[in-house]
DNA sequence: GCTCGTTTAG
DNA sequence: CTAAACGAGC
């Protein structure tokens, strides 16, 4: 099974780029991220046509979650709400969870909030967040062996993760807090599909668009695919796919594939 | 000489389509309207190479006028101060109004104010600016024989020139006070270069993006080129080019080409 | 409907 | 730098 992550900053705005990409990869599982639209005018079709099942999350300009899928899905469920009711409401107010069955697989696909800046209001949201994750996961666990979680999840866990003109110190996506939380999460029995292939640095799925920055390749790999041992040992490869960062009007994420 | 006249409805959105047509009607002028940038943004370096000399002078986000010529102006010159002092310097606020000689005959391009509605403050000031353009034309007529006055007008001088689903009755761009400021300015001694070739109903320079205009044909004529008689008596052709409406992302108006 | 500036967000 | 919403103007 071929599961890839793209957070697609607007899927209006990306649609030919994806569904290009799609057809030249065609994988089984498609997770994006930012789609950035309401549910009514989620471009289903483009995607139905080319022999998909979308299921979508979504919301108003912001964040949005979608899983495409070749095959359909089953016990698909959006927020957190739904797996653990005792979650307040408010953590569902922002879409940027979306999960489903394929194959007794349980992929779960993330956006992570960003945080802005260490300290900031959205920092606090992003660390709460980031324990509600945790104990949404640690329900799933319970039935779910087999998980495949990926997404944008905004932290470069090592310094290897992240180009070295920047100044990692207390810089939002690398502060130890967010660090912390995020491995308190892959404690619960994840590890990198990434790095169980590849531990050099300089591998990046996210350039800012400010700067330059992928023209002089400062990028970050925050765009993640998280495995419980029972897929991470059958895993055969996990790529950074760059081509779609180069075309133009690109998004600033670019895809990455996991094969199990 | 071959003149056309261009409503563009932002030259930077519709550069490359007008390049495109340039190419194509290689026409000796091109006179645009509504270019909505100024002048340090306006992309000259497209029009020169392709061998054309851009005259611009624009404001930012609305109105800018521009004359495109394939050999160099003469006696060019922006606003209606600098060929008439006594007007009010306000009237120049707006970028309406272009000018310049060649081969002796005079090019002038107009973006006539829109006027919102009949009554209101627009229609006031749009009335007020036919009444300076008048004072304008007087002087320029006494020492220029040859004038070629071209540009989105926002009058239909007859209701043969508007399509007929439209309730003209106190219509902006219908109205009597309009149609009477407009033709207190050709009395001056212009000549309608259209009429001269063809005096049917439904044919059009304009259709409202708004409820499909252009799709059903509900267009209305308000781009001219208006000729002293020494022009209109040898002018061979004048012409609306529907093509360009057609096309993707289209501005709303579409070039009129007139041949002396 | 379409374009523009502004604001908010990343 | 890129995207979305908003309000203006036509």
């Amino acid at each position: 099974m071929k599961i890839a992550t793209w957070n697609v900053n607007s899927i209006r705005i990306r649609l030919e780029q994806v569904i290009d990409w799609l057809n030249q990869n065609p994988v089984d599982v498609l997770c994006l991220q930012e789609t950035k639209v309401i549910d009514k005018d989620f471009p289903i079709l483009a995607f139905e046509k080319i022999g998909y099942y979308p299921y979508i999350y979504g919301q108003k300009s912001y964040n949005g979650v979608a899983i495409i899928s070749r095959q359909p899905l089953e016990d698909v469920s959006m927020g957190f709400t739904t797996i653990v009711p005792e979650i307040e409401p408010e953590w569902d107010e922002q879409k940027r969870v979306i999960t489903g069955v394929i194959d007794g697989v349980r992929i779960i696909n993330l956006y992570v909030p960003n945080g802005s800046a260490v300290g900031s209001e959205k920092y606090e949201y992003k660390l709460g967040w980031l324990k509600i994750l945790r104990e949404y996961l640690q329900v799933l666990l319970l039935s779910n062996p087999a998980i495949s979680m990926c997404g944008d999840f905004n932290i470069a866990l090592e310094d290897i993760d992240i180009h070295d003109k920047v100044k990692i110190e207390n810089h939002i996506m690398a502060s130890e807090p967010e660090r912390q939380a995020l491995r308190d999460i892959l404690s619960l029995g994840f590890a990198d599909a990434f790095r169980k292939f590849n531990s050099e640095k300089g591998h990046y799925s996210w350039w800012d668009y400010r700067t330059a920055a992928f023209k002089r390749n400062l990028g970050w790999r925050i765009d993640h695919h998280y495995l419980t041992s029972v897929l991470c040992d059958r895993a055969q490869s996990c790529i950074i796919d760059v081509a779609p960062r180069k075309l133009e009007q690109p998004s600033d994420h670019t895809p990455v594939i996991v094969e199990f």
